[in-house]
RNA sequence: GCCGGCGUAGCUCAGUUGGCAGAGCGGCGGUUUCGUAAACCGCAGGUCGGAGGUUCGAUCCCUCUCGCCGGCUCCA
């Protein structure tokens, strides 16, 4: 007998031997898979023992993978009714709905999406059971042979267990762990979205397969948010936003790929980016540096860039017979100028901050807008710090990086801690304290993170915060990481109250990224609307007819004097809904709308971006508005 | 880099089964002076991404090239 715990708290108890599914049925659920503990399994398999046992109906979250990996296996069943001779490779649920890759023996568009849909809909219509096999491994072995399933077989290969479990539905059968729906017919809600290619085993040194990539969702209703979700994510793309907007544009002919250009209004929008950034440094204890874009190749030699990072670097240019390098980080030149003399104890923490523009090699393939660049500029800063003060200093960072990004709009928070990988340089100690500090900065900012084991870097544990924007898309940005390796290779000290020179720690940490990508994320996360305070233009003026456009003019003299910035419309000739309109597109916060009631009053009717018509008023009370929205930082008009 | 798709006016896009290159918006000139998302008329604007080839003739077909878009393990 085996003793199951429900979730509601109640214990079942079952046979030996007996399955979910007959379980289910006895309970009377329509489940269509179980999570036992956390882990998602198929309603085919037999019971185990659970401490919290939940059997999950279709229309539960936590079997939409079950859902979408049974749509992947739709998928290669009707690619392979319509593609005789195709190998399968891999097809797992992801996060956004489930991919399929193949090896086609002819090439396959995006046109041939539909026909591929189209057969899909017939096997959910055919509504086959979803069996699962398990087969003994030279069994196994031989089916994917005669099936000439060489992919499956090299998976086969690496699957330890003697029982291999298969799935069948209808005609087809594929090697895979499962879990899936009982039947085809439950998969209801479905599409193929995309189709490009996708390296075997994402290994780029192996064939080229065709990925196609789909969807699918327990309801349609569910199934049309995703698509209108998709929808809008393409509306706020910044690459179409940037130009529209006037805010960078990059000339990949002219000048080069990955390589941006701010124009005057994203500028203006870096300008009062980094001009927060630098008032707050200032105030949390920062020094700003600048140091140059080129350091000869013995620096690059000396902090192990060119052992260790080559492939991200330009070949070097020969000055006057010396190698230089551009640089793709700036840490050994923060580093050159903490040694330019000796440090007391009674100096650190020092901290270093510098927005510095480096150049790293990305292949031409997956650079994207400003997210995936070339040249790129960092909010960088290094803390050299004291053993003692290392549990501090990673608690002012982390709280520092909070309330930044907080201003910036960003509400949703998700980190992640990254601890010692199995190569690693330094003390075993070190590693300990630093990550010690690091969870506890990460628990006092009562932030939620997961562990990642392992996945530091090889000279530093580490702490990335996510953000999520309004699209609910999660974005690495801040990332905070110790370094074991620079401080020694550097022969970094300082002198104890003991006389003595003793190592630094040295912490190296980046709140927005780059400004290029942060500027990229911001403009999707506003869908280029931005806060007041960001907006390249704050306000326009717009007269209703040309005998308004001297006042116009003064009401702009007027802003300007309170330190907005604003455009006067003054042209002419445009009737005050083409200005609107104009200045809509354009997603200015304020439109303030002069006619002839409003220049007799001195007045001025105020117009929000929102469509809000807030209607006549003194000039100085919408200054007065105006202004406290930019000063407050507030995301609202 | 690789696979698939795509490059036509400043922008969004039509179009030609190989025969003088099209619209809307924007720009410019004029008319209109207008109350909360597009007034009206006219004009200019193109090496049809680039190079080579096939052809009487190429934006269209072929080859190469440059660039863009989607993607390149969230392990069966």
């Amino acid at each position: 007998m085996v003793e199951i715990r429900l979730a509601d708290g109640k214990s079942v108890s079952a046979q030996e031997g007996e399955s979910w599914q007959e379980l289910a049925n006895r309970l009377g659920v329509p489940a269509v898979a179980v999570l036992v503990d956390g882990e998602l399994v198929d309603i085919r398999n037999p019971v185990r023992s659970g401490k919290d046992v939940r059997l999950l109906t279709l229309d539960d979250d936590r079997a939409t993978e079950a859902l979408r990996h049974t749509a992947a296996h739709i998928l290669a069943q009707a690619v392979r009714r319509l593609y005789p001779g195709v190998k399968l490779a891999i097809g797992p649920a992801i996060s956004t709905g489930f991919y399929y890759d193949f090896d086609f023996p002819q090439s396959v568009s995006r046109e041939d999406l539909a026909k591929i849909e189209e057969e899909m809909r017939k096997i959910v219509a055919e509504d086959y059971p979803v069996e699962r096999v398990l087969l003994p491994r030279a069994e196994a072995e031989e089916l994917l042979r005669q099936e000439g399933e060489t992919y499956k077989l090299e998976l086969l290969s690496e699957i330890p267990d003697q029982e291999i479990s298969f799935y069948r539905q209808g005609e087809f059968i594929d090697l895979c762990r499962g879990p899936h729906l009982p039947s085809t017919g439950l998969v209801k809600h479905f599409k193929l979205l995309d189709l490009a290619g996708a390296y075997w085993r994402g290994d780029a040194t192996r064939v080229m397969l065709t990925r196609i990539y789909g969807t699918a969702f327990a309801r349609a209703e569910a199934l049309e948010e995703f698509l209108r979700w998709r929808e809008e994510a393409k509306r706020r793309d910044h690459r179409r936003l940037g130009p529209q907007l006037d805010l960078f544009s990059i000339d990949n002919e002219g000048i080069g790929a990955g390589l941006v250009l701010w124009h005057p209004k994203g500028a203006r929008v870096r300008h009062e980016i980094e001009r927060f950034w630098k008032e707050r440094h200032f105030a949390a204890g920062y020094q700003l540096i600048y140091t140059p874009h080129l350091g000869r190749a013995n620096l690059w030699q000396r902090s192990g860039h060119l052992d260790f990072y080559r492939e991200g670097m330009y070949s070097p240019m020969d000055i006057e017979g010396q190698e230089f390098y551009i640089k793709p980080m700036n840490c050994p030149f923060h580093i050159s100028i903490y040694k330019t003399k000796t440090r007391s104890y009674r100096d650190l923490p020092i901290r270093y901050a510098e927005l510095g523009t480096v150049y790293r090699y990305e292949r031409s393939g997956v650079l994207h807008g400003l997210l995936r660049v070339r040249g790129f500029t960092q909010d960088d800063a290094h803390i050299i710090c004291r053993p003692d003060q290392v549990e501090e200093e990673i608690r002012g960072v982390l709280k520092f990086a909070l309330e930044m990004l907080r201003t910036f709009g960003f509400t949703e928070f998700a980190a992640h801690l990254s601890t010692r990988p199995v190569k690693y340089v330094g003390q075993p100690e070190d590693w300990d304290r630093a990550t010690e500090a690091l969870r506890r900065a990460l628990e006092a900012e009562g932030l939620p993170y997961d562990v990642k084991p392992g996945e530091g870097a090889f000279y530093g544990p580490k702490i990335d915060v996510d953000i999520s924007d309004s699209l609910n898309r999660a974005w690495q940005l801040t990332t905070i990481q110790f370094d074991f390796n620079l401080p020694e290779r550097f022969d970094m000290t300082y002198v104890g109250p003991d006389g003595q020179p003793h190592r630094p720690y040295m912490i190296h940490r980046a709140l927005l990224g780059s400004l290029e990508r942060f500027f990229g994320i911001l403009i999707e996360h506003y869908g280029g609307a931005f806060p007041p305070w960001l907006a390249p233009v704050q306000a326009v003026v717009l007269p209703i007819t040309d005998a308004q456009i001297p006042y116009a003019q003064q009401v702009a003299e007027k802003l300007e004097e309170a330190g907005l910035r604003v455009e006067a419309w003054t042209r002419g000739g445009r009737s005050l809904g083409h200005q609107i309109r104009e200045a809509q597109l354009q997603k200015i916060p304020y439109m303030l709308i002069c006619g002839a009631r409003e220049a007799e009053a001195g007045q001025v009717s105020l117009r929000l971006r929102t469509g809000q018509d807030l209607g006549p008023q003194p000039l100085e009370e919408a200054i007065r508005r105006i202004r406290g929205a930019v000063e407050s930082r507030q995301t609202e008009l």
